[in-house]
DNA sequence: TGATTAATTAACGTATTGGTTTAATATTGC
DNA sequence: GCAATATTAAACCAATACGTTAATTAATCA
């Protein structure tokens, strides 16, 4: 998979608030597929279904316990859409420092 | 419109290489349509609708000069996703410990 | 073995995506 | 007004996304 590839499957797996309320969730943790799905209004296929766009992208990654097929969070993706989008900072930086410098002219008294 | 939907709109936004590639043409400074369209094997309606993506998760906005309807990066959205997995950086941050600790213990010679 | 629990697969419906081509709109400049 | 240029809208299509319910697989335990 190239690296375009993988910022595909990341962002993609990242457009969905569910997906993203699980992996919130699974910061305390590894945990099984039902207690993930437990807080939504969602049928467990569904979540079963979020899980597998999570694994897809790396984001999650799974275990097997008995009949448990526990999740884990693998932060590495993240990792990589911090970097990638850190890229543009110096453009943000710059465009608040002129921010910074319109407020500063409008506090001065007018003459 | 709520946070979430914020996420959602501009992670969905960056989950395509076109998008990418045209806010990465951005940063040299606001372009037409047509300009943006030039370096892609793709019809010119086509790129018009990426656009619309991308400004309506707030990364670009347009302006009017003639005929032209110049677009511009707005890195805001930027900072927030950014922001959104710094989040996690502790998470990574610890794993990337427990790594540095692996295999400082795989260098100790064998007693 | 058979019942129970955990999770996935299959089949389905509807909405959205990402592309196309053709037609329409907006603005400029002669 | 009319031609040229820039851009968008409309109509369409195939593929994917996201949800459902019902059926199936996998593992445990009595």
């Amino acid at each position: 998979m190239t690296d375009a590839d993988r910022l595909d499957a990341t962002f993609h797996a990242l457009a969905n608030p569910t997906r993203r309320a699980i992996l919130a969730r699974l910061v305390d943790g590894a945990q099984s597929v039902n207690d993930l799905a437990a807080p939504f209004d969602m049928s467990l296929p569904a979540i079963s279904k979020h899980i597998r766009v999570l694994e897809g992208a790396g984001l999650v990654t799974r275990g097997r316990d008995a009949q448990f097929r526990p999740c884990a969070l693998n932060p590495e993706p993240l990792k990589e859409i911090s970097t990638w989008a850190e890229q543009y900072r110096p453009i943000w930086d710059a465009r608040f420092d002129a921010m910074t410098e319109l407020l500063e002219t409008m506090k001065e008294p007018r003459t």
